[in-house]
DNA sequence: CTGAAAGCGCTTACAG
DNA sequence: CTGAAAGCGCTTACAG
């Protein structure tokens, strides 16, 4: 086996192996060879086996695509690939592009201009039928470029402004963030903190506006003390609980815009001693699949990862197809999930 | 938009949209939208305005690639997309092949034949350079396919026997499971329950024979009764510490195979009113990222999985290229991660 | 079952 | 900056 792969490299060194090659070292024609390549029926059992035979020595690769059978490709792009959050997404687009006979390129261009440039680059040598942005900000220039080379783009999650025209598939995050402040406020609490995400994200946004109309249309006054900054991460929801619990007047309940920084404020309380939900009531936002079994299970808002991620699927493939697409701007519906880190405040 | 978009789609069917019929259309030759298409700079600016607005109009897609240029394709197969294990191999993978210009193809089969049928046919169409498989059971019908097209493969954690020649890239489980009940000999423990995964995954075998093995050195007696069945997923971990708990003579510590078979069996202590680690120590098998987070942190096994991914990548890549790989069976090391799910036995 | 011929979509020198 | 010509890798009727 090492030998063999050993040779086979050596030769498609030596010449480039195009099915014109192994046809004369076969000693048979060219059509043959497609015919064999093709997985056709109509080759004569020894004629392919030695073919076939050639074929794989060699490590014959097509170079051209047949008209038709273009490669079905459609590419998902991340900033990062480092949360739980991004495999839900890509189970989505998998499913429906998979079904389709199309497969997933899965990228993440880390925030850096080399690496969106290199992906630029490969999408176009790839020839993609569709580009899925996920709360990317793609420098306008690349937006242009793609814009160009006429490939249907959708963005899951619009991380601003809607990027071009490009149909946008979202979450009802003022909604999340409304059901879950109401629910803290039906069951009693007054002082509501918030861990907020990076702002410069329209889900940030929508979800701290969310906190503040419950607050408002109860009639509860809006403290700004009460809300602190995160970035989604762990850690910084670790951070802006202990924050929250130094105030003079702390908060009864915390209502963090992730799951992740939800965790980290039960650390935070868990080692000032207080107990989720007897002494303070914790909501996260995502409901990553993890946070059934957390300890204790978080309430948490919901968003359809998954089904987002289907919904992109489809539209970007209606538009390759040219088809028209129902509506530029989709947002699917959150759903608060109630489970064991809330109940009525303590006293 | 929408009438461009719905204009475009019309057109498109009613002609192949091909280099020719642009050139025809914008009254140039055909070389000149070849370089166009490809981003040329010795073209007159009108002539690219014009060109490249039509190419727009029409939604032009490349129908073959230009020699050489074959898209560069790699294709990571899971069985389920459905863990946070996943994710981070594809991380792996990803940055490996990112950087040589690869797209990172990802799918998932579900063990079902006909999307693995399906996703063979997607394959050949897009002219793969190289299929890594993780912890996959591909029919051999499949993989012979696979090695008929001459395409390079490599198996990420192994499930079974060795399938044909491939490459494997795995992780010292053996030497894991060792050193995890090791850990809890050391700590003073003498009765240890096992939560295992599923028999017919090598990995599997390799946790349950390197626990053995940890005992058996230390002079301590192997109990069946404290071996009990696992799948790997959460609710097995729970109802299988549960019926180690129900034992006469119950263990003071717990090794599970997988960590979320670890977070299901603190969850079942947890109701009995048992606390880990002060009652009783878990240790888990993975270290996917949120054990860091969990309550308590969790005492586990880490599998370096992006690594792994990276060390797929490379390897099928250089296959490939029909370079020499330096080895065919390559077990990356895990490694004993100690956080607070374990301490010294209560009594 | 097989091959000679025609054709397709595209690119690469080459000449202007 | 542009096009006529030659060429490439592959496939599809068509004839035997």
């Amino acid at each position: 086996m090492r030998t063999e792969r050993g040779r086979r490299g050596a030769m498609a060194a030596e010449r480039k192996v195009t099915i014109t090659a192994i046809a004369r070292e076969a000693g048979v024609s060219v059509p043959t060879v497609s015919r064999v390549v093709n997985g056709r029926s109509d080759v004569a059992p020894e004629t392919r086996a030695k073919v076939e035979e050639l074929l794989r020595q060699y490590g014959y690769r097509r170079r051209t695509h047949a008209p038709g059978d273009r490669a079905a490709l459609l590419d998902l792009v991340f900033n990062d690939l480092d949360s739980p959050w991004a495999v839900e997404i890509i189970r989505g687009v998998e499913e429906v592009a998979h079904s389709s006979g199309i497969g997933t390129v899965v990228s993440a261009i880390h925030d850096r201009a080399g690496a969106a440039r290199q992906w630029m680059t490969n999408l176009r040598a790839r020839a993609s039928d569709g580009v899925i942005l996920v709360t990317s900000v793609l420098e306008p220039l690349l937006h242009n470029e793609l814009h160009r080379l006429g490939v249907p783009i959708v963005v899951v999650d619009p991380a601003g402004a809607p990027a071009l025209s490009a149909p946008t598939v979202g979450a009802t995050n003022w909604a999340g963030g409304l059901a879950a402040t109401e629910h803290l406020i039906q069951l009693g609490h007054r002082r509501i903190g918030f861990i907020a995400g990076p702002p410069r994200l329209l889900c940030s946004r929508a979800r701290l506006d969310g906190y503040r109309a419950a607050l408002e249309s109860a009639g509860l006054p809006l403290d700004e003390e009460l809300e602190v900054p995160g970035d989604f991460y762990h850690e910084s929801g670790f951070h802006g609980c202990r924050q929250l619990m130094r105030l003079t007047d702390p908060p009864t309940a915390v209502f963090a815009a992730s799951d992740q920084m939800a965790m980290g404020a039960i650390e935070a309380l868990r080692q000032r001693g207080l107990r989720v939900p007897q002494d303070i009531s914790v909501v996260g936002f995502d409901d990553l699949p993890e946070m059934r079994w957390s300890a204790p299970p978080l309430t948490t808002v919901r968003q359809p990862l998954a089904e987002m991620g289907k919904v992109a699927a489809r539209t970007v493939l209606r538009q390759a197809r040219g088809e028209e697409i129902d509506s530029p701007r989709v947002e699917l519906a959150t759903e608060l999930v109630v489970r064991a880190s809330t109940a009525a405040p303590a006293r």
